[in-house]
DNA sequence: TTGCAATGAATGAACAATCATTCATTCGCT
DNA sequence: AGCGAATGAATGATTGTTCATTCATTGCAA
C-alpha cells in the first residue's frame, strides 16, 4: 500500500464494470442529444466519455448492443421514477396522479438530452423490432399505472360517464406531445407550463377532484 | 409519327426534374421508414426508387439537401391539407376544430411511413437547427389556426374561463402523442380511435359544441 | 418521313473518407 | 510479479461523392 494518497482521486483509471458501462450511456445520451442518432459513432461516444476508440466494445461488445443498453437504461430509470413518485403520493388515486403527472416534467425524466434521445429511439423503432419492444413496455407498464389511478378515481369520484382507459391514453398523449414542443420549441413551453397544460386536462376531467382551470397564459 | 404506341409508357428514362426529385423524396421516406434514418445511405433511396446510385447527386447535390427537402416537403403536405380541410369546413369554429382533428389521422398526413419519418426528424432536431426550423414553422402555423379556431369558439360560445392558447396547445401536444402511439403500438391505437380521442377532448373541452363523451372503449 | 448531330438525363465503376471492430501492447492496482 | 482493465494503431467494410461514359430524346436538314 503506497505511502502516499497520491492519484487523482476523481477519475480513476480502472473502474468497476458497472460503472465504466454506466459512464458510457451517458456519454451515448450526450452524443445522440449533441450530434444525432445518425452522426453518433463509436468515437464520439467514446471521446465524450473521455476514454478510449476500444472501450465500447470491450464493455458492450458492439454499438447495436450499447445503443440498446442506452434505450433499457431510459425506460428503466423512467420506470423506477415514477414507482417512486406513485409510492410517495399514498393511496389517493388523484394525488397519484398528480404525482405522475409531475414527475414527467421533472429531472431525472424531464431532461432535454434525454427528451432527444427518446425521439431518436421513436424515430428507429419502427424498423428496429427490439427497440420497439422496450419501448412498447415502458409505455405499457406507466400506461396501466396511470389507468388504475383513472379507474379508482372514476369509481370513488362517481365519474359514471368516463372510461379510465381513454382517460389514461389522453393524458399519455399529451404527456409525449407536450415533450415534443419542449424538445422544438424550448422558448415557448418550459416544463412547468406543460405541467400545468396537463393538470387543466385533470381539471375539466375530475373537476370535483381537481382546482378548476383558470385563464393562465 | 411513330406508327407504335412503343416503349413502357409506364416509366420514362427521362422525366422532368420535378418528377424525378419528387420520386426520390417518396423513395427517401420509405427507407427512413423501413431502415432508419442512421440505416438510411445513398444506395437505400436510390435503390428503393429503382434507379442508379449517382442519381441524388444529381438532383439534390448531396444527402443533406435531399435530406432537408424531404423534411420540407412533409412540412409543406401538412399545410396544404390542413389548410384545405379548414377551407372546407366553413366558417364554423367548431366545423373547423373537427376537420383539423379529422385532417391529423387521415392520409395522405397520417401515414405510418410518414410518421415514422417525422419522429426520425424531430430526434435529429435538436441537432441540426434546419430541421427545427422547418419543424417550428409548421407546428406555428397548425397552432395560429387551431388557435384561431379556440379563440372563435370562446367568444361565440360563451365559454369565459377557457384560454384559447391553452387549449390549442393540449390539442396539439395530443395529436403527436396519438401519433407516436400510432408507431409504436399500431395493435392497441388505430387511426379511427385516435381521432375518437381527440373529438373527447373537445367534448368536454365545449360541451355545448361537441357531442357528450360516451364510455366508448 | 428519314438521317444525323446535339443535348442532357442517367448510369455505375472508382475514389477518398469515415466507420465499427480487432488486438498486441501498456498501464495500474493488488 | 501477475492480472485484468484500458489503450490506440491497424484493418477491412461501408459511406458519400465524383465523373467518364451511355443512351434516350429533340431539333434540324434533306
Amino acid at each position: 500500500m503506497g505511502k502516499a494518497a497520491l492519484k487523482s482521486p476523481a477519475r480513476k483509471r480502472t473502474a468497476p464494470k458497472q460503472e465504466r458501462q454506466q459512464q458510457l450511456i451517458q456519454a451515448t445520451i450526450r452524443s445522440v442529444a449533441k450530434n444525432g442518432m445518425s452522426d453518433t459513432t463509436m468515437a464520439t461516444v467514446s471521446s465524450e466519455a473521455g476514454l478510449s476508440q476500444g472501450i465500447i466494445n470491450l464493455h458492450f461488445q458492439s454499438k447495436d448492443r450499447l445503443l440498446v443498453e442506452t434505450l433499457r437504461f431510459l425506460s428503466e430509470q423512467y420506470r423506477e421514477t415514477w414507482e417512486k413518485a406513485v409510492f410517495k403520493a399514498g393511496d389517493d388515486p388523484a394525488d397519484r396522479l398528480a404525482a405522475m403527472v409531475a414527475m414527467d416534467f421533472k429531472a431525472p425524466v424531464c431532461d432535454r438530452n434525454k427528451l432527444a434521445v427518446w425521439f431518436a429511439f421513436w424515430g428507429e423503432s419502427k424498423s428496429r423490432p427490439t427497440y420497439r419492444k422496450i419501448c412498447a413496455m415502458r409505455d405499457m407498464e406507466y400506461r396501466a399505472e396511470l389507468q388504475q389511478a383513472c379507474h379508482d378515481l372514476v369509481d370513488q369520484g362517481g365519474y359514471q360517464n368516463l372510461d379510465a382507459k381513454s382517460v389514461a391514453a389522453s393524458l399519455s398523449a399529451m404527456t409525449s406531445g407536450l415533450w415534443l414542443d419542449l424538445l422544438t420549441n424550448p422558448r415557448c413551453m418550459t416544463r412547468e407550463h406543460a405541467r400545468r397544460i396537463c393538470m387543466s386536462y385533470l381539471a375539466i376531467t375530475f373537476p370535483r377532484h381537481f382546482p378548476g382551470r383558470s385563464k393562465q397564459p
